[in-house]
DNA sequence: GATGAATGAGCCTTCATTCAT
DNA sequence: AATGAATGAAGGCTCATTCAT
């Protein structure tokens, strides 16, 4: 007699259906930018309907920050960062630089998609900073620890942070390679002053 | 045979008005973006008829094109660092910093237009490296003049340029304040190590 | 053999549900218009599925005609006009009138609706005919009354219950004022010869 | 020489399409209704693309305004009112009745969508104000001209000239027949009381 | 009875571009 | 050089209606 049930078949099946459309504009967005893929673009890549995006998303826009939700690098990075609070930051950084330059790499033309639109819409715009801050915060906690372990000097840490991701953001957009991450970490690391 | 013998006052004419157009269009990009200025907005803020656009530029995209060919950042860094060869970088580089901060606010909608399109547009994507690469060579070049005065020590020159103007960058384009660039500097030249 | 034996208590509730949506769609209709009202807008209004309005109306026409069913402006008329009988029109005609401006000026908003669709709508301006010749023959058989009563002079009172009402309606359309209606009487009353 | 001609050719040209174009919209708005004529329907009726529409007029809604700039009655009944400023009103007014009914009749379609839209847009809505008014002031300074002449008493002749009209529209409009409006005239002049 | 996911045709509008004048 | 009328494809979105559950 329960009458609801917390998620019902239909429930599932439209939850999963959602998911569904999520990544097929994930897909096309990706390959073709978002402004270039149609509603009906994505209606035939998913086999469904055109109207049917407009009973899971209120906008095309709408849809791409539901596609954005779902792919935070966060998480991924934190599976780098959390179990290295214990090493030294001599190894980590490297590291950490380069499973970002990885990260980003392969999610290549989503992040474009991404930086692109966060130029113009406000709410990309703000979900685009938080995705930068967090990154910098995630690193800038470690490395806060690494100087209370004594390994660091006592310095300003979110800054630091800063000069090792937004490197790597920007030489991930122009074209750099990976090569150049150990030059960026040892800078970091010693410093330019005589 | 000299075609083109020297500038006529007909050549000139074209000119002021080729360049007339780009301002109008260098205006109304920055307002309303790229895409959502259309070439009738553009005849009309700038009194013409929308055909004559075509007698100038090949098309929306050139005219583009043509808007950031006038107003490279290059050469106002230029006049920041050129004077400062001979002085030490511990003055100058905060000084570049706050220069290259407050230019690229100054532009601050041009940017977003700039880096907008370049995620897309493969010909201003080529524009976008080249501006960011003269912006880090410049910068390189004198960070390796002060490593031959002995002021800072030797090491890749064109990373701890990086390192410095990326994150600016960056800090621009999140929303990041100018009050951060002293941290960055002095981050730079202490390194982090203990 | 009694399939519809007398009226179940189930029979009530579909009755009561279909009133209930008709009272929903009577007050979107009224603030949105017909046409501008979807299904959606009376589901959500009415706190049913969409779905369900197709069990109890063929359609949205349909929706509308049952609206107006339930709401002529015969039977409040009729309350003004039959207990006047046995009184001289004199009194009775200025009384019907401002009766009769304030029940439009009421349902203003449903009134327009009506009109609106009867101009397109076959079913609808049968309807809107009907009501209208009620309202004019509801008039002239009172009308008829009094001239029997010698208050009158004999004439065409169906014509002279047109020029009291239609006024009245084109005044109501076009934003007249109910101070007019004295000056209708009066001139119904006495002409306009000398 | 002239440089600023009062009307070029073009210009004659592009207002001639632009009249061409409001015909197409006449005809097809009165056979389909304004709502359920589309900019496509329109364009190929006319022979033209979609978006030339777009070129002369704002709207679909401003083309329906547009429509009914050309087609006002005014100027139709004026040329039965005018002249007849000296003759008796008990035989102008018959004329007037019939002329009018006569011109509702041959505009019958055009009048509906006029109607029905001005329920819903507020700018119809106001022309149609208008365009009643026109005609009761039309004929209210005729029946003022007769006042004074001394062939009617004096009254409010705005609203005997409302009693005139306004039946004729409704009339009209809820399909009444020419037949009746000579009780109609007879009615405003003589009155009803014995 | 009731739900709400799914359909799919259709609409208004925009806009880069062309070309006769 | 300059105009602006004309093109026509494409796009986002709405909505009455159906039907499996």
């Amino acid at each position: 007699m329960e009458i609801a049930k917390h998620t019902t078949k239909r429930d599932q099946q439209a939850e999963e259906r959602r998911g569904q459309l999520i990544d097929v504009a994930l897909e096309l967005f990706s390959e073709k930018g978002w402004e270039n893929t149609s509603i009906k673009d994505l209606a035939e890549a998913g086999g469904v309907a055109p109207g049917l995006f407009y009973h899971y998303f209120e906008n095309k826009e709408d849809l791409l920050l539901a596609v954005f939700e779902r792919h935070g690098f966060k998480a991924e990075l934190e599976k780098v960062v959390f179990p290295a609070y214990e090493r030294p930051a001599s190894e980590v950084l490297l590291e950490v630089a380069r499973a970002y330059f990885k990260l980003l790499d392969r999610k290549h033309r989503l992040v474009r998609i991404f930086v692109r639109e966060a130029m113009t819409n406000p709410n990309l715009e703000e979900r685009w900073i938080e995705q930068c801050n967090d990154t910098v915060n995630l690193l800038a906690r470690y490395l806060a620890a690494r100087v209370a372990a004594g390994e660091l000097r006592p310095h300003n840490t979110q800054m630091s942070a800063r000069m090792l991701t937004h490197p790597i953001v920007m030489l991930h957009l122009t074209g750099g390679s990976a090569d150049e991450l150990e030059s960026l970490v040892q800078c970091l690391m010693e410093g330019i002053n005589n």
